[in-house]
Formats: C-alpha cells, sequence, structure tokens
DNA sequence: GTGGTTGCAAAGACTTTGCATTGTT
DNA sequence: AACAATGCAAAGTCTTTGCAACCAC
C-alpha cells in the first residue's frame, strides 16, 4: 500500500526525478498543479492531446486552466521527456520519450495509429544524414495508409 | 516567345491540365486567382508557406485573399496535386507531388531543409505497413539533425 | 517575504466560413 | 441567367501572454 504511492513503476518514478531536478536546476518550483500534469502525462496512452490531457489533469484537480497544462508540457519538453508531434491537423499531441523508440503507422480513414519499430530503418536514416554532413540527432517519420477493418468496410459501401 | 508563354516546363503545363480537369469533373470554375496561385504555387520553391504563398500571387494580383489561396490550396491537394505538411510548428506548408518522391532532412539550428530520396527505406516502409494489414497510401518522413555550418559555429561558441 | 506560479481572460497566429458582389460558363 | 468564386470580415481553433492573486521556497 505504502509502496504503491511512491510510484506505478521504476521508470515512472524515474521521470518524477529527472523533471524535479529540471526544476531545481533552473530555480523553478515544484507545485502540485506540475506534479498532476505529469503524473497524468507519465501514465497516459501515447499521442494525448492537450484536450484529453486537460481533461484528464480536471479530474484530479479541477481548478487547472488550460495555460498551466501548455507551460507544464514545455518544460516537460524542454527537458526531453515529452516529445511533440503534430500528425497531419496540426493540434498538438504528446508522447513521453522512451528509452525504446519507434514509429507511427496511421489509417487515414479511421485516425487508428499503430506503433513500429524497424532498425534496419533507423540505421538508413543515420547514414542518409550522415552522408549529407548532418550530426543525426532524431526523427519523425509516419506512414499512411488503410486499415484492414477499414478496408472491408470499403468493400461493402465503395467510394464513387 | 509564343511558347514561353505557355509554360515553363512540360511538367508545369501537365500540373495545369490536370488541375482543370479537376475543376471540370466536379463542375469547378476556372478563374484567375485559381490560375495565379497554381502558377505561383507550380514555380515556387519546395515547402511554402499559406504567407509566402499569398505575398507571391499578390504581385501578380494584388486583389487576392487569404481565403482564396487556402481555398485554392485544398482543390491542390484533392487532385494530388499539392501535399501539406505541418513540420515542427504547425503552420502548413505546402510542395507540390512529383513523379519522383522525395523526404527531408532538417537542421534544427537554421532550419536548412535538405532532400533525399532513399529506396531501400521506401521498401521496408511498405513492408511494415503490410504486415500490420494496412493498405500503404503514404508516408511522411522528416529526419533532424545539425547540419555542417552549424557543428562548425558549435565548435566556436558553445553552448553552456 | 521574495519571486516564481496559477487561473482567467485577452490576445495571437493560423485557418475556415458567411455573405453580398463579381465572374464563368 | 444560373450558380460558383471572390474578398472581406467575422468566427473558429489552438496556443501564448498579461496580470492580480497565490503559493513554494
Amino acid at each position: 500500500m505504502a509502496r504503491q504511492a511512491v510510484a506505478k513503476s521504476d521508470l515512472t518514478a524515474e521521470r518524477f526525478r529527472m523533471f524535479q531536478e529540471h526544476l531545481r536546476r533552473l530555480g523553478l518550483k515544484w507545485t502540485s498543479q506540475r506534479d498532476d500534469v505529469a503524473k497524468v502525462f507519465f501514465a497516459a496512452k501515447r499521442h494525448i492531446s492537450v484536450e484529453e490531457l486537460y481533461r484528464e489533469v480536471k479530474k484530479v484537480n479541477p481548478r487547472i486552466g488550460y495555460a498551466t497544462v501548455y507551460r507544464t508540457m514545455k518544460l516537460l519538453k524542454e527537458c526531453g521527456l515529452a516529445s511533440e508531434s503534430h500528425f497531419l491537423n496540426g493540434e498538438a499531441r504528446y508522447e513521453s520519450t522512451e528509452g525504446h523508440h519507434h514509429d507511427h503507422l496511421i489509417c487515414v480513414q479511421c485516425g487508428k495509429i499503430v506503433e513500429f519499430e524497424e532498425q534496419r530503418i533507423e540505421r538508413l536514416q543515420a547514414q542518409v544524414a550522415r552522408k549529407a554532413g548532418f550530426l543525426f540527432t532524431g526523427h519523425r517519420m509516419e506512414l499512411y495508409g488503410i486499415c484492414a477493418a477499414c478496408q472491408k468496410l470499403d468493400r461493402r459501401a465503395p467510394r464513387s
């Protein structure tokens, strides 16, 4: 019981430590709002949007404001714990950066997101960057397609 | 002289034809504004933003409005002649889709964009999608790094 | 107590939409 | 003549910022 209250996992606990350390380094303060946002974010499914984050935090702390969510996510980005994507529509979505990297395969019809990891692609990317004289720091890759379920629907009710 | 007025190249001429054909199919009209926007877009450097497009078209036709630029780009996207990206900040940028596909390598410090093409990556991507049961329709891939020039600058004036 | 933090509302940036007018077919 | 397209301004999104009250240190 007592242990459970500390953190859901060592990984999450480690993230909290990193976040707190980042704030301390900058002379910033540890507040309950930052704690709430970080908690929800670390526990959330990937690709969480600002709105989803806001709604979830609101359940724990109804007085949270959008501004604080944005400001906290900015801090989490700064210390490398969160990364931001815009996908197709431009709305920001966040995911926590983990040891194991992955990319996304997105259904253009229903929006379903599947994650994948492909070392051979990663290696080729590093190679491409190196050849162009770049110090490779990261990438973003999204594959688009129509998922199996939507393909079936299309067959039943084809367009045009 | 007379030939030059038709189009800068067969490729551009072909794109105009495709655009006009698209409009005709939908019962839409060919207007001078659509002509102006398409002309500027086909001639533009890649990754042109709405604002850049607007300013360029304004030189040719000062009475153009933002709404028309957006509306025309939407049509160009629909018929597959333009594709939209949001890169890091969420602002829309367009580029014309060409026979030969390419991806982007972006310097995170100066914003320089280098294009590249890597068939082996493309093949692996199609493979990944297929394995997940997706009908692969496209992708988006951006590699981030620090370009050679910025690496030199960093050495001279290092951070921290 | 000092100085960063918060929520709110206002302001910004980018994009879309409503509407009377204009232009294509 | 019919009806789509335009420009403008207003409205909509998503995000950031100004500010007085508040809270961590």
